[in-house]
DNA sequence: CCGCGGGCCTGCGCGC
DNA sequence: TGCGCGCAGGCCCGCG
């Protein structure tokens, strides 16, 4: 499910709605995410104030004190949802794994049906946390240049799909936004590294930071699951121009290509290869 | 060290 | 209607 433009909607929403609570209840359906809850999170995040919400890459983080982040992944299937008390107490839905209670009465739901995401503390500064610690610049910084990924692809021989699917060089991109992004630089998915120019790279980037911006604009994507924290669908399927189009018209004025499908490292790619060179 | 493929789960849509 | 298959927005781990 969801990459950066959809956990950014995410934390917009959780901060519109907690920022500055108190968590005074948790319970716990299911401990056996994609890793283990460990047996004292309860214990670690009970009456701690939200002091601020954050995102790094796909991970959501709670900062509830000098000492302890909340870090909440959402996996392929996971939604964080609102809910009213009455709802949560007689409208239990399935695959509600969490439910934590603030002391503004809000209750914030994780539902996750396919069970990738998972739910953990980090002790300390998180920027030491170990998922953390080799993962690659953001997208939307402005380190995240037409240099830096130059530099970092112009010896590599993979291709430019799983480049940027590489959470070590850049966090954030998953399947969806690297065919949107490299559609919209006119670029190529299959194309190696190696082969790329400075000027390339620029307009990956420049491209790059134009999908997400606009993604986050919109919401987020609703493919299926996906929703804001209201329950709202998010808006960005309607702007895809490539992702799930394949055998349609490219949409690129004047092009009269069509929109392919094939499998690059593991994971469908959507590209035009009249147009994307 | 690096890159790749399999595995983790459930649900859905498709063809038969 | 039902069944089996393939596929799905991510990440970790083991292997070569």
């Amino acid at each position: 499910m969801p990459e950066l433009p959809e956990i950014e909607t995410v934390k917009l929403g959780i901060e519109k709605t907690v920022l500055g609570s108190v968590i005074i209840s948790t319970k716990i359906f299911r401990r056996d995410l994609r890793f283990p809850i460990n047996d004292n999170l309860e214990k670690l995040i009970l009456n701690k104030r939200v002091l601020g919400i954050g995102r790094r890459s796909k991970y959501l983080l709670f900062f509830l004190n000098k000492k302890t982040t909340l870090v909440l992944h959402l996996g392929m299937s996971g939604k964080i949802s609102v809910r009213l008390k009455s709802e949560c107490e007689y409208t239990l839905k399935k695959h509600d794994h969490l439910i934590m209670s603030f002391d503004n009465g809000i209750f914030l739901i994780y539902n996750d049906p396919r069970r990738f995401g998972f739910v953990e503390t980090i002790e300390g500064n998180y920027k030491d946390y170990r998922r953390f610690r080799y993962m690659g610049i953001e997208p939307l910084s402005k380190k995240f240049d037409g240099k830096y990924l130059w530099n970092k692809i112009k010896k590599s021989s993979r291709n430019l799909k799983s480049i940027l699917m590489d959470q070590k060089l850049v966090a954030g991109l998953g399947n969806i936004y690297v065919s949107e992004a490299l559609w919209d630089s006119q670029i190529n998915p299959t194309r190696i590294g190696k082969n790329m120019s400075l000027i390339d790279c620029q307009k990956i980037v420049v491209s790059t930071k134009k999908v997400l911006k606009k993604a986050i604009k919109f919401g987020g994507t609703t493919l299926k699951d996906f929703r804001q924290i209201g329950g709202e669908v998010g808006y960005f399927q309607n702007k895809l121009q490539v992702y799930g189009k394949e055998g349609q018209s490219c949409f690129r004025r004047k092009c009269k290509g069509t929109v392919e499908k094939s499998i690059i490292s593991g994971r469908s790619t959507f590209y035009c290869s009249t147009c994307q060179k």
